[in-house]
DNA sequence: CACTATTTTTAGATAAGTCTAAATTTATTA
DNA sequence: TAATAAATTTAGACTTATCTAAAAATAGTG
């Protein structure tokens, strides 16, 4: 079995991996609150183990076995959160902090019972895929409000930012999942965006547009 | 907060101390797996702390603060293992060990809103009584079987040893927690004892009968 | 392409929790 | 009560995960 730490540090670098293809070890110590030569001791760790694929200065990647670890850890994460706000009545932007703690119990013998007893959930409370017990997920096609164009309508699927702050934004501006919006306009001074939701016309910012996800 | 390991030295402390009135270094060395200058190590930094009251070589009790923290504790373990058994079907005899990694999780909202959630129950799946977030509780008077008079009446309500060994071979005996029972010998040469349950007889051995408890 | 800035790694130190072996204190018993 | 046994503590060391400061490697720029 892999320490607390060890499994923090492998959900990190799959995370940080999904955009760039690999991570690099600041980018590891900015998501892990530690210093870079904190990180280089545990990259040389995990290489031991043969968790991630690592050469000096070249960033990281998982290996195969490592991915499966990370995935792990990413499924109880998310069947936790599930469980908090769907059975025990957390807002969603209360249930991460505590999903960061339980994600590490080991059991999986548990963790597939809770599985079965909320019905095998695909989404957890923030759009997230939850992967089965393999590891497999779909891979929604979100696109963020940034990136969509004039007149074009979408719902509200994802975050790509899951602090507190920006989820309770969302919530007071009736931007939660399953909201159905449309791009009326782009802004050309600030990049802000107006959408329309129902016949409201609300305006959010760039900052808010790039985090904002849509099914198309 | 208090480390993981500092929790569990408060709760073997809080265990060990209920039978003698205070815990020894031994014994708390024994309890926790780990050599006794390990724990007298421990004693000093939890005596630097105020929550446990210590004079060298003289044993430890716990302070008001240190058994506020361990009967938090134990009111979380408690509670997991009643929802394990009773929400994610696991047996009485598999819940301990997930449970003491489960004790450690430190939202105590989370255990709340549980406790809310299984509606507030008074005993876990082995008897033992679930402190309230003051860490109130009902001591139950349970008496041992081997305690019992020829022909006294009791039912089971509790164990003296929680290991899945133990409770097995009870759940296999039917001697599971409600179950009714007289005693009907106690066979002079071993200490073993008869039991009636219903219309049967079955024996125990003194070992068994010590740690089966029954309320009266 | 050479120089500077940035990133990453190395070196050496620290704190928590553990260990073994030796010393000390308390308990037991002849 | 003196000698021995048992329990406990001290001393010194190890491991894990972290840090700062300095060195080395890579990337960016004139």
């Amino acid at each position: 079995m892999n320490t607390f730490t060890e499994e923090n540090y492998l959900k990190t670098i799959y995370h940080c991996s999904l955009n760039a293809g690999s991570a690099s070890t600041n980018q590891i110590a900015a998501a892990t609150n530690t210093r870079a030569a904190s990180v280089t001791d545990m990259l040389k760790k995990l290489a031991d183990k043969k968790l991630i694929n690592y050469t000096k200065y070249q960033g990281v990647t998982l290996t195969e076995e490592g991915e499966k670890i990370a995935l792990g850890i990413i499924r109880k994460h998310r069947l936790w959160e599930y469980f908090l706000v769907e059975k025990l009545d957390f807002k969603w932007d209360e249930v991460h902090e505590v999903a960061e703690e339980l994600e590490h119990i080991s059991s999986t013998e548990l963790i597939d019972r809770l599985d079965k007893f909320m019905e095998y959930p695909k989404y957890d409370p923030h759009g997230d895929p939850i992967p089965d017990r393999e590891g497999q997920f779909k891979r929604q096609e979100l696109k963020p409000v940034s990136a969509m164009l004039i007149n074009q309508t979408g719902v509200v699927a994802g975050v790509g930012d899951h602090t507190p702050a920006f989820l309770q934004y969302l919530e007071k501006a009736t931007l939660t999942l399953g909201t159905k919006l449309t791009v009326t306009e782009v802004v050309d001074y600030d990049h802000s965006v107006v959408l329309e939701i129902g016949n409201k016309k609300i305006n959010i910012s760039r900052e808010v547009a790039k985090n904002l996800l849509v099914a198309l």
